[in-house]
DNA sequence: GTCTATAGGCTGATAGAC
DNA sequence: GTCTATCAGCCTATAGAC
């Protein structure tokens, strides 16, 4: 009994893992259930034991995706002393964040990648989720301005869109062969702080 | 004789329109034949008298959309003084290929959103085309840099990688009810430049 | 040029044996 | 729990009438 349920939790566990892999490749749409199941291990029928359709695997990996990207933020923040500045804060979460994406990330990327392409109910949950994670980085950067670390003058919103964006297309480019995800979290995050501007050079 | 053959330009533009419309909304997978030929007004079988597969279609739609992109830029760039300062001109390209994405941007943003789930074969025959518009990206920077207007020490590649995240992703969030593309594209460009952090603030 | 009709192939999902 | 077998539906693409 303990070892069906044992087995039955395994199995569901690689149907996640290559539907994951599967999506953040393909994505959706794309991914036929064979697929997921020859990754899997198993046939395309027996998936049906363990979920009750394709949508509902998507699902799963939507959540799954999003949850690690908060821990492994959430975990990041946490490790920082008390007294770090929110400059540190930030580059903190903004390298958590490109990890879980680059380097730990089936179900993030998969995540980020289909989330325009979900069909409309799926989309309609998940959105709750999002909107919890978002908030996070509205708060991040309010506590950075209200500590004069982060112009008063700048738009927290298109700050977090801007921020958030750099970090979210690299899944459109990044290959592990070149600089460490480490490298070029902190260098983008150097960008967001200082500019890339000649330092004492005048806005026009 | 001339009636028929801009009869049948005009068809290939109408189905052209939809693919794109579609591609862009749904992405290239889910977009069914039966749905681009409702859209452009015909039915599903007729569109092979224009094209010879799905995949044709997605390549047309691929290049326009590219060479829309490189259009803008070019144009807009090209409209600027000769004396205008590599900030004007970076922040000028930002805006054109911002506004090409959104704002007349079927073509576009189907080619920004697709590339990474168009078949394999299609991807290396489009390649090259986007190849040439990265490499009037890092024209643009490596002269605001030569011409001190961009830090010596900024790592042009990732500075690139940055920016055009930030534009791109912009298909993802941006709706037409919030502030406008001008103005967008333009805060992006102060980011870029001058950074967000407090002015004078020492970096850590 | 566009239509209707349909071929041919594949896909998500179900049923029943083991 | 997983398999095999199979169904029903849908989709791209083709053929031939108009």
């Amino acid at each position: 009994m303990a070892n069906d349920s044992r087995k039955s939790a395994q199995s569901r566990q690689r149907i996640l893992d290559a539907a994951a892999k599967a999506f953040r490749r393909k994505g959706y749409v794309a991914t036929r259930l064979a697929e997921i199941a020859a990754i899997a291990g198993l046939r395309a029928g027996s998936i049906y034991y363990h979920f009750g359709s394709k949508e509902e695997i998507l699902e799963a990996v939507l959540d799954i995706g999003i949850r690690r990207i908060v821990d492994a933020v959430s975990a990041a923040l946490a490790g920082l002393p008390e007294e770090a500045t929110h400059r540190r804060r930030l580059t903190t979460a903004m390298t958590a964040h490109m990890t879980a994406l680059l380097r730990h990330g089936d179900y993030s990327s998969a995540n980020v990648r289909n989330f325009g392409q979900i069909p409309a109910p799926v989309r309609r949950r998940h959105l709750k989720v999002r909107r919890d994670y978002e908030e996070l980085w509205r708060q991040l950067l309010r506590q950075a301005q209200a500590a004069g670390e982060i112009s008063p003058s700048a738009d927290l919103k298109l700050l977090r869109l801007h921020l958030l964006g750099t970090l979210n297309w690299s899944i459109e480019w990044y290959r592990p062969a070149g600089a460490s995800v480490e490298a070029i979290a902190q260098t983008f995050a150097d960008f967001i702080f200082d500019g890339a501007a000649m330092a004492g050079e005048p806005a026009p």
